[in-house]
RNA sequence: GGGAGCUUAGCUCAGCUGGUUCAGAGCAUCUGUCUUACAAACAGAGGGUCACAGGUUCGAACCCUGUAGCUCCCACCA
């Protein structure tokens, strides 16, 4: 077979994925197994894959590939989220590229465009993460506005209604005037900036509404929304305005006539002191409202302009109309002054560009204490466990114990419509249809049911629920648990074994599915949570579309290959942390796979060479590589099961590349033109494959491809479902022997390279040892890789060579080159220096008696070995320089 | 304002229960090599006062306290 130079990573992929579906490898149906589950994150049906989705699914991935090797029945949902107002805002651009504006469609015909462009772009995202290489179960793909998951919502919704737990209320909430729609709090982000602070002088009026000729200077960085008004506040201990109560301000622009208050929740300290109070634009001010019962002016409409209530600048965007305002006060001589003032303000998550305001109007809401109370418990009492560590332990408690009710509604028509119906009067009909509304509307007015003509009755609310109320179900209705509660999958698959995703969401989604699993099914939504870190740029910035740091990743896979593009996001991702994403990474995991497939075609070459001769040259070779195979398989459950992968990654990477690569290969390669015998070339193959076992839930690809090429296949043996054998004990003699021929064959070349003595020239081997046994198993090894002419075992001191010590054993190298012993002199006495302080420290140690009392006796016995294998070092070592003066 | 975390080689980070064969890895750098799988490679090397100052301990990168710098989360004083 004629293998090509390089590994070519983009024909194997589609080979391969094509190869694993058709097996049916990724379906997962309930059985005798103990299952292991995992539901994907729901990306944005619309979206692309970023490179933080790129990691969460990699990781997703390598658990579900290694459970299934391990005889897990593996599944893992796939999926994608409405995402309601991101996908609403991309429809209505869309849109108005058409010239179509949104005002000017029914919800229907809206809802229409919106499924056709969901149809159009919808895939884009799952062919993304096949790319990956993602074993998801494909026929269980779930999206969170299908069929049974909206009538899911609905339920849930209205059950909670019936429980108390959802209602409609007035409250300050957080509007994003582009979206025209309220945002949850988690939904607004604060940036920091440098804003301005204007003074703003208002006259005062005494009780009997006259003006008093004195006036009194408030601070405010939003002057426009002074026409919104109500009081002034000062705090009641401060001297400065005590003689003012029962007075009142003389609003400028609009000359309302206010009240000045008197609360101490004004900070004497900040500004002038007084406050103006706009109780319908700010939620302190609106909290201040309730309690002094004031007026509240909404001046602001829902796109941000100023409304009828203004009185001035109706219509100007807040943006203007500040400017404008504040153009006006000047003229009138009411700006004190202004000065700049760093200051934070809230931006819509969703719209990033576009300025929160603080907003009263009526939503429903979730209750949330009691929904809380008992997902607080199953995180701090450890039956959900969370990685890395208890990190975020701290935060979750703070939030659940102050966690503040769930604002759910929201202004748009893409998502799941509130199932609330209203009568003329206003009166509230909660129920899963209409048809039941109806019903109990006709009860509530003395009806047994309602007629025909009854219909028309009860309008529907217009509002859509948070994205984050559909979500929250998800390790239940991908299962169909809420609509088919106690169904066979649910029963199975519930809970899921780990949820893998961003730590930014512990709240929007982690807390929250806790909340509804235990609601609904009273069970946790999954054993385990593993955070990942956010993927920065290599200078440490978000990712981020304006940046334009952040990478295609189809472009990413078409350059390295899939393999490389996981292995990369992983090697670099220490678990639990953020991960500055550089390129380079990726060509490290390219290499990688060309170097696999260069040692798979090493030993393909020795497929026709092999021959049944006895093979005990290579018994060295085969022992310790056996056993090295063991340890870093136990090391590897270690980290797996903590769930450090990118540690995983590297015992792997280290294992192949240089204990396979770099000495066992070279170990049993026979000389030129010999041939290999028989058991050790089968030992060898088993190896690889033991090999690519390992890698396989990092690099399927490549694993998979370099499994079928190292030798026939019978149908069905492949790779992905090979299963992992149980992790043998190593034997620590065998890693010390091998360990011992490693420190060799690196000294003795040190020497070589030191002596200026090329890689040609031959050199004799000459050994001092008290154990010459120890090395006469590793001899053919030691000749050939150092290219030794000739070994010999000597009692003596070899005179005019160079002289190196390993452990208590000498090494004599002979060369045609006369020797420059210095340099090797100098080593000899630094390695001398070093030996003699360590064994100072260990002999200080020990005579400590504190020590030999206090220690445990394995670290007292440690430190004895340490002391007698410093002792015959150094005198190995002195040895040799005292033999090299004579 | 409150809380959490971080600071170890030029860079990115490991270092889990304190014990000098434990100060490590990868990348980068330097030297040598086209050695019969791989120059996308091979063989080697150099490089660190473990942020700073104290303390606990027989013993500290690791535990405690304080200081400085950075990051994130929460709160939102106009």
């Amino acid at each position: 077979m004629e293998l090509a130079k390089n590994y070519e990573a983009a024909a194997a992929a589609e080979k391969w994925y094509q190869h694993w579906m058709e097996r049916g490898y990724f379906r997962s149906e309930p059985d005798e197994r103990t299952p292991y589950t995992v539901v994907i994150p729901p990306p944005n049906v619309t979206g692309v894959l970023h490179m933080g989705h790129t990691l969460n699914e990699t990781v997703q991935d390598i658990l579900i590939r290694r459970a299934r090797m391990k005889g897990y029945n593996a599944c893992w949902v796939p999926g994608s989220d409405h995402a309601s107002i991101a996908t609403e805002a991309r429809v209505v651009n869309m849109l108005r590229e058409k010239n179509i504006e949104k005002s000017s469609l029914s919800r229907e015909e809206f809802l229409r465009y919106a499924f056709e462009w969901k149809e159009k772009y919808g895939g884009i995202i799952y062919s993304q993460i096949r790319k990956l290489g993602c074993s998801c179960d494909w026929e269980r793909v779930n999206f969170t506005m299908d069929d049974h998951y909206y009538r899911a919502v609905i339920k849930v919704f209205t059950d909670l209604y019936r429980k108390g737990l959802v209602y409609r209320g007035a409250r300050m909430i957080n509007w994003d005037p582009k979206a025209k729609t309220a945002l949850s709090d988690e939904e607004v982000e604060y940036k920091d900036l440098e804003g301005k602070l204007y003074y703003v002088r208002y006259a005062l009026e005494d009780g009997e509404g006259q003006l008093t000729g004195e006036s009194i200077t408030i601070a405010t960085q939003r002057p426009e929304t002074i026409m919104g008004d109500t009081a002034v506040c000062v705090n009641p201990d401060d001297e400065r305005y005590k003689h003012l109560s029962g007075h009142f301000a003389i609003i400028p622009l609009v000359n309302r006539r206010v009240p000045l208050i008197f609360d101490d929740y004004v900070d004497p300290s900040f500004g002038t002191g007084a406050l103006k109070v706009t109780p319908a634009h700010d939620i302190n001010d609106y909290n201040l409202g309730l309690k002094y019962n004031l007026e509240v002016i909404d001046t602001l409409n829902e796109d941000g302009t100023l409304s009828d209530a203004a009185q001035v600048f109706v219509g100007m965007d807040r943006f203007l109309a500040r400017e404008k305002t504040v153009a006006v006060l000047r003229e009138q001589g009411l700006l004190v002054k202004e000065e700049t003032y760093p200051t934070r303000l809230g931006y819509s998550q969703r719209n990033p560009d576009t300025v929160v305001e603080p907003r009263i109007s009526t939503q429903w809401f979730v209750k949330m204490r009691e929904l809380a109370q008992p997902a607080l418990e199953a995180v701090t009492q450890g039956d959900v466990k969370i990685y890395p560590g208890d990190r975020f332990m701290a935060t979750y408690k703070y939030w659940m114990e102050n966690v503040k009710d769930w604002c759910i509604s929201r202004q748009l028509w893409w998502g799941q419509r509130i199932p609330a119906w209203y009568d003329g009067d206003g009166n509230i009909y909660v129920a899963e249809t209409e048809t039941e509304a109806l019903q109990q509307w006709a009860e509530a007015n003395g009806k047994e049911e309602p007629s025909p003509a009854d219909v028309g009755q009860l309008r529907q609310d217009d509002d859509v629920l948070d994205t984050w109320f559909s979500s929250w179900l998800w390790p239940m209705e991908v299962f169909r648990g809420i609509t088919e509660p106690g169904n066979a999958d649910i029963r199975y698959y519930y809970p899921t074994s780990v949820l893998v995703t961003g730590q930014d969401i512990i709240f929007f989604w982690v807390a929250r599915m806790i909340m509804a699993g235990l609601e609904y099914e009273h069970q946790k939504p999954f054993h385990e949570v593993y955070f990942t870190g956010m993927v920065r740029d290599k200078l440490g910035r978000k990712m981020s579309k304006s940046l334009g740091n952040s990478p295609d990743l189809l472009q990413l896979i078409d350059q390295y290959g899939a393999d490389a593009v996981r292995f990369g996001i992983l090697i670099s991702s220490p678990a639990g942390n953020d991960l500055l994403f550089d390129e380079s990474s990726l060509e490290q995991g390219r290499f990688f796979c060309n170097k696999l497939w260069n040692a798979m075609k090493l030993v393909k070459l020795w497929e026709e060479r092999q021959a049944e001769i006895p093979d005990e040259n290579d018994n060295f070779a085969l022992q310790w590589f056996e056993h090295r195979l063991r340890e870093a398989s136990r090391q590897l459950e270690e980290l797996f099961r903590d769930f450090r992968l990118n540690e995983a990654l590297k015992v792997i990477y280290s294992l192949i590349w240089d204990d396979f690569c770099s000495w066992y290969l070279e170990w049993i390669k026979p000389a030129q033109g010999a041939s290999i015998s028989a058991a050790a070339y089968e030992r060898t193959v088993s190896f690889f494959e033991q090999l690519l076992q390992l890698l396989h839930p990092f690099m399927p690809f490549v694993t998979e491809e370099l499994y079928h090429l190292l030798r026939e296949r019978t149908e069905g043996d492949d790779l992905i479902v090979r299963q992992l054998p149980a992790v043998a004990e190593p034997d620590p003699q065998a890693l010390e022997q091998g360990r011992l021929a490693q420190t060799v064959i690196t000294a003795l070349r040190d020497a070589r390279n030191k002596n200026r003595l090329k890689p040609r020239d031959p050199i004799t081997l000459h050994i001092l040892t008290a154990q010459p046994a120890a090395y006469r198993e590793l001899e053919s090894i030691l000749v050939r890789q150092v290219n030794a002419g000739a070994l010999h075992y000597t009692d003596k001191a070899i005179t005019g060579s160079l002289t190196l010590v390993v452990d208590a054993d000498k090494f004599f190298i002979e060369a045609d080159k006369p020797a420059d012993t210095t340099a090797q002199r100098e080593q000899l006495q630094k390695d001398l220096l070093y030996q003699q302080q360590f064994l100072a420290a260990v002999e200080k140690k020990l005579g400590n008696e504190r020590f030999v009392q206090n220690a445990s006796p394995a670290v007292v016995e440690n430190e004895r070995k340490k002391k007698s294998d410093a002792e015959a070092r150094i005198k190995a070592i002195t040895e040799s320089l005292e033999s090299g003066e004579r």
